[in-house]
DNA sequence: AGAATACTTGCAAATGATTTGCATCTTTAG
DNA sequence: CTAAAGATGCAAATCATTTGCAAGTATTCT
């Protein structure tokens, strides 16, 4: 029987993804969270169980990450503009974000052979897109009246 | 005949804008530019004819005009993450944007029904969405071995 | 297991985009 | 033409993110 932290090391492994204590533990976050996360968002998550770790070493393991392959890097033009980060385990996908609590759902492709027919038009090499739906979700539109 | 100095005048007037020489400088800027600019664009483009404006009189501004509804603020997830804004006057349009040079060409909007095939999924209320297509173009093609 | 090597981290400081406080100037309304 | 409201220049602050460097830790080799 594996505990969590032994599953952390294995995905790093597979990755190719030297194990470190901070990322088993940002690893960890991440998969528990099951929503797209921001840096300081795991970073707040990991403040009493690794009082050390650094911001900058959240930021250093979201770009590893990214670039091995493990996540994908969202911006979702919510406030501030801070990025967010998602696992890729899932099927191609979009998202749904409401404006208000930030809460954000998956989406199915709306665009089918979109992309084929820009790419006969426009001549371009058509490398990746995104869907983003604005609105306020049923939680919000109770407790507002905007 | 009304000189483009009269026109910017004209447009800020209509929005309820105060008329000051660096908002015609600005508008001009983004009128010329025909595709969407950042508020260093716009503030190196008036470095000679406005010596003494400011970034931050730029940003200021960029941030009223997309209050009273003359432009809208893009994240085109392009380098730094620089916020872009463009005219709103054409139809409702999403971006193709080159992921080398960045140059942006407007799309027709893909969507159709899944707005509100998405409402009627999610009880959420939609107020925006925005559709981003990365590629390469034709002539970043020709110069490039990737 | 122990040493050598390569990679990571903590830490502090830098960076880049954007915002803000404040005193001074300019626009608009009366 | 003057007062009031709002805009700008300027410098400094803020916020997300990155970077340099010395010290620490993981992996490799023996």
């Amino acid at each position: 029987m594996k505990d969590k932290k032994e599953k952390m090391q294995e995905i790093l492994r597979e990755k190719d993804i030297r194990v470190t204590r901070q990322r088993e533990s940002i690893l960890e976050v991440i998969f528990e969270a099951e929503k797209p996360v921001t840096a300081t968002y795991i970073f707040s998550r990991l403040q009493e169980s690794c009082p050390n770790l650094k911001l900058s070493t959240v930021y250093r393991n979201m770009n590893l990450f990214v670039k091995k392959g493990l996540l994908r890097k969202l911006s979702l033009d919510i406030d501030n503009n801070e990025s967010y980060f998602e696992l890729i385990r899932d099927e191609h996908h979009h998202h749904l974000i409401c404006i208000q609590c930030n809460k954000v759902l998956p989406l199915d492709c709306p665009l089918g052979e979109f992309e084929e027919k820009i790419r006969e038009e426009t001549a371009y090499r058509i490398i990746d897109h995104s869907v983003k739906i604005f609105g306020i979700c049923p939680h919000c539109q109770e407790f507002s009246n905007t």
